[in-house]
RNA sequence: GGCCCGUUGGUGAAGUGGCUUAACACACCGCCCUUUCACGGCGGCAUUCAGGGGUUCGAAUCCCCUACGGGUCACCA
């Protein structure tokens, strides 16, 4: 058993071919098979190496490897069409010689002009086979004027072709609809049906898993597989992925590759997870897996048939559950790229406590974040100065009479602290709220917003720990100066007290 | 326009003739937990399976038609 999946490198890996792929390994691991990763890259000017690069890149970020392929190799290659065209010359100048391909000469505007008009007159447009009888005289005629032609396969199906797709089942087409289409292109490059159905056939496909809309190219498929004398391998459509408007995905509905989704903040683990959950029903309720332990159940009946929409809240949802639950390396490994671009961390950690101390952050924060992006933003005030004090929480936390003054007895206080952990700080702090009568929230909010210049994070103690001693009480006297200096002139605003207010 | 595929809630979906007064998950709305947020827990959210006809004792599940959505008709893959 053996599968393949065959990306072009004319741009990023969009995220419904990372799907596609996965149901490829998915299938190859299910029977114990052989995963192929193949590059068809016969399109000269629309391939590019670059996106070849981020292609191979993004596999190996997410984890994905395939048992032969460009980088890996196998038994089977190259595995690169471009460097395997001599050998579709070859097998053209067989399909020619046994009278199964020709030489078309006509111009692109003769056969434009003709499909428009059977496109006019309500049917399907098919070519009229005007070089299919050209004289070997007329060929060199041809040939002398300088035309480079194109190559057709000659189509001579009378009865209905009928496909078994292991998806949709049955799936009849009728001979009306197929023509002699082209295999080689003037350039001497082979068209995408050529090409890939040589590679299917020497490189032993025996399941082709791919889009679905590949279904309608499929006919032309079974025709060459015939013509080359090979039977067809088995033929899975797999369902398209959809924008939430039900349009087909595009750059305008933003994020579309796994690329953009890793610049975004989102971990390959999520990524995948979710790409499974798409058009795929797991047979129990779990929603939470590894790709390999989903492979020991896969089954193709499972695949729905109808497209699905990418929903990016539940993708988020995703990975919020991987941001906590991975191992911390694992976060801290993705979360570089980002801190450093933050400026947060050194590209190498000048001591181990500072990487330590970076870890016990991240961790802290991490579990009411969603992505890597949210991450970087939760941990800004363990890296840099408050910049401002959240709107909100200065109304309601800030504003209070004696806020300023609590804040400095409780910086007083916590001064004189020797050993600062979470218990020493708490039992200093409720001390403080204990003797200044109030209670806890009328000391607990104000500080938050004094010490991260928020309303949300981590808890309390927390915070202080990972910030230090100094910077915490730096900042508690600092919050206090501010409020002072901003709570002069009118500062009549009664706020509502939702917290029992002092004795 | 021809051909092909599809259609269960805002979204992913379970469901393959009676066990369904349609699972589960995301989102949303309440409540609880909590110093905040998040996590977690509990509850609510489709009188109905695009619409209409049939078949059947019985249909989301089988058949037909209509509507809608998508794919494809390239010297792109």
């Amino acid at each position: 058993m053996r599968v393949r999946f065959a990306p072009s490198p004319t741009g990023e890996l969009h995220i419904g071919g990372l799907r596609t792929a996965l149901f490829n390994l998915l299938f190859a691991r299910r029977h114990c098979g052989r995963a192929i990763l193949r590059i068809d890259d016969t399109d000269r000017e629309r391939s590019r190496e670059e996106h070849l690069m981020s292609i191979l890149e993004s596999f190996s970020w997410l984890g994905l490897t395939f048992d032969e392929g460009p980088v890996q190799g196998g038994p089977y290659g190259p595995y690169r069409q471009s460097e395997r065209l001599a050998l579709y010359r070859d097998v053209l100048d067989k399909l020619v010689a046994e009278g199964k391909a020709y030489p078309c000469y006509c111009s692109a505007e003769t056969l434009e002009a003709s499909r428009k008009e059977q496109l006019k007159a309500g049917k399907t447009p098919r070519y009229a086979g005007t070089c299919r009888h050209l004289t070997p005289e007329e060929h060199a005629e041809k040939d002398k004027a300088g035309i480079r032609p194109v190559y057709r396969l000659k189509v001579d199906r009378e009865e209905p072709l009928v496909v078994h797709d292991l998806i949709r089942g049955k799936v009849v087409f009728q001979p009306d609809q197929l023509d002699d289409f082209v295999i080689m292109k003037s350039d001497g490059t082979p068209t995408y049906h050529l090409a890939s159905v040589i590679d299917d056939a020497l490189m032993k496909i025996t399941h082709i898993l791919r889009a679905e809309e590949h279904l309608s190219n499929t006919p032309r498929h079974v025709l060459l597989f015939e013509a080359l004398g090979t039977t067809p391998p088995q033929f899975a459509h797999v369902p398209m992925i959809l924008a939430k408007d039900r349009s087909k995905l595009s750059k305008r509905h933003g994020a579309t590759s796994v690329e953009a989704f890793r610049d975004l903040g989102y971990l390959p683990e999520a990524l995948v997870n979710y790409s499974l959950l798409l058009g795929y029903a797991p047979p129990d309720d779990r929603e939470h897996f590894h790709w390999e332990e989903l492979a020991k159940t896969f089954e193709l009946d499972r695949v729905a048939k109808h497209p699905a929409v990418y929903d990016t809240d539940k993708l988020r949802w995703m990975n919020a559950y991987y941001m906590r639950t991975l191992p911390l390396e694992r976060i801290f490994e993705e979360a570089r790229p980002f801190l450093i671009k933050a400026g947060y961390v050194d590209r190498t950690f000048t001591s181990d406590d500072e990487r330590s101390l970076t870890l016990r952050r991240i961790d802290a924060v991490r579990e009411r974040v969603s992505t890597l992006l949210e991450l970087v933003d939760g941990l800004a005030y363990f890296y840099r100065p408050i910049q401002s004090y959240d709107e909100k929480g200065v109304r309601k936390h800030f504003s209070k009479p004696d806020v300023a003054a609590h804040l400095r007895r409780a910086a007083r206080d916590l001064t004189a602290l020797t050993v600062w952990d979470l218990d020493s700080t708490e039992r200093v702090f409720r001390q403080t709220i204990e003797d200044l009568g109030i209670s806890g929230g009328a000391l607990i909010h104000p500080t938050r917003l004094a010490i991260s210049g928020r309303t949300v994070g981590p808890g309390l103690f927390d915070i202080m720990v990972l910030l230090g001693k100094d910077e915490t009480i730096k900042r508690m006297v600092e919050a206090a100066d501010w409020i002072e200096a901003h709570s002069s002139g009118e500062r009549h605003i009664s706020v509502e007290d939702d917290a029992p207010s002092s004795s």
